[in-house]
DNA sequence: ATTTAGAGTGAGTGATTACTCATTTTAGGG
DNA sequence: CCCTAAAATGAGTAATCACTCACTCTAAAT
């Protein structure tokens, strides 16, 4: 079982799914769980099909039998990741934290933020692979996309509408506040990671957070024009 | 010369910067050009040192004459985007528009909301490729990031104090409000780059200069908190 | 005209790759 | 215990890769 006390882990959850699936031997399941790790660490181009064979303990052919290249190994990666896993991980943060009501928008935004930068730093190698196998292929993409978005914007546009029933969040589409929320969070982890590790990571919260209460704390003198997007 | 009439491509700038380096062989500068056509259309791994021979127009055994591996290869095009190309890159925004002074903060946001997502999608498969060249190296990211940031801090730093100086932006450290803005950039272009193009880019634009906006404009009831970061 | 040093050449090399297939092993029903 | 079909095996293959090296070419200095 997944330790729930802990934050999410994408590899964690793909294992969980393997063993779930009962139309699949334990060394092809050997195999997924091997290449998913083997990517991760190196990057699909640079992990070859025997690094797999030798990790998952059988026979290079074995790795063929059932996935006939090692771009259909790949996919057979990749779906499960877009089918299962993808939408658990973007709604996952809902069973803890999701159904609550938050007293103020502060704490929704405090919760938030330190959920999902606590998951991209548990994930990053997962996350790097998944978008190296996704940049070049606009199908796969979309793919994936299509099955977090939806669960992720029905998600949170719960928590949203209950806190602007509270009058706790300004008036604009769901779509666009989850975007500027992610655009910001991800914004600061794309800045922790090109910049040396001497900023200030509680400068950077404090900021982020900030901004996005003011941002997005209703007012009466609130532009109009917003709203109606 | 480089056509200041269009956005700024980073191939040409590149080519700029081979032409004007004479310590290189004419050769030498057709495989460096051919390298980075080829890394930008299939990516690092999947180029061979065959292709860049046959597209450079020489043998395969010049292509290693002055740099011994491909890997030097990869550094020798890096090298210049680094220290030269990148830095001009980011102030090049300066040259036409920064040094003006806004007459609102509107003005400036959409300045440069436009100029730097025609730049992105200009060079969508150059950015690409750094990207990927620079993921798995922290010493060349510090050394590319080290190269850019102090400019684009010093160069949008000048525009953002005489803005402030004429009452026309919240008074917050410049390195975050380049941060907010880019990240509001970024995140849209994230947006268009993993959704179906059936999204509207006009309703986008509005709702990310709005927020920008409404956000960095002074007001009486600012709170302390942020501007003391 | 001769020398010389660096640039360029391209056939060749050994290593590695993704992938195959004839054969063996395994698991389960009769 | 036997039969059978699927699963697994691993030596083998053809292709490709980064890289080498003995050699030729080029051009400028002598």
């Amino acid at each position: 079982m997944i330790n729930m006390e802990q934050h999410p882990r994408i590899r964690d959850y793909f294992s969980q799914d393997l063993a779930d699936n009962r139309d699949i031997t334990p060394k092809q399941r050997a195999i997924l769980q091997a290449s998913l790790d083997l990517f991760a660490e190196k990057g699909f181009e640079q992990t070859s099909t025997s690094d797999i064979a030798q990790r998952a303990g059988v026979a290079e052919g074995t790795v063929y039998r059932r996935y006939r290249t090692k771009e259909g190994l790949r996919d057979a990666i990749l779906a499960p990741l877009a089918t299962n896993i993808a939408p658990m991980l973007a709604s996952d943060f809902s069973k803890d934290e999701l159904h609550r009501r938050y007293p103020s928008l502060e704490a929704f935004l405090t919760a938030i933020y330190d959920d999902r930068v606590a998951f991209v730093l548990a994930n990053q190698k997962e996350i790097k692979v998944i978008l190296e196998m996704v940049a070049f292929d606009q199908a796969r993409r979309n793919q994936i996309i299509g099955h977090i978005a939806p669960v992720m914007v029905q998600q949170f546009g719960g928590v949203l509408n209950q806190l602007r029933a509270d009058q706790l969040l300004v008036p604009w589409p769901n779509d666009l506040i989850i975007q500027t929320i992610l655009s910001m969070i991800g914004g600061e982890l794309m800045r922790g990671a090109l910049t040396l590790p001497n900023d200030d990571p509680q400068r950077e919260r404090t900021y982020v957070l900030g901004v996005l209460g003011k941002l997005l704390t209703p007012s009466a003198t609130d532009d109009p024009a917003l709203t109606q997007l």
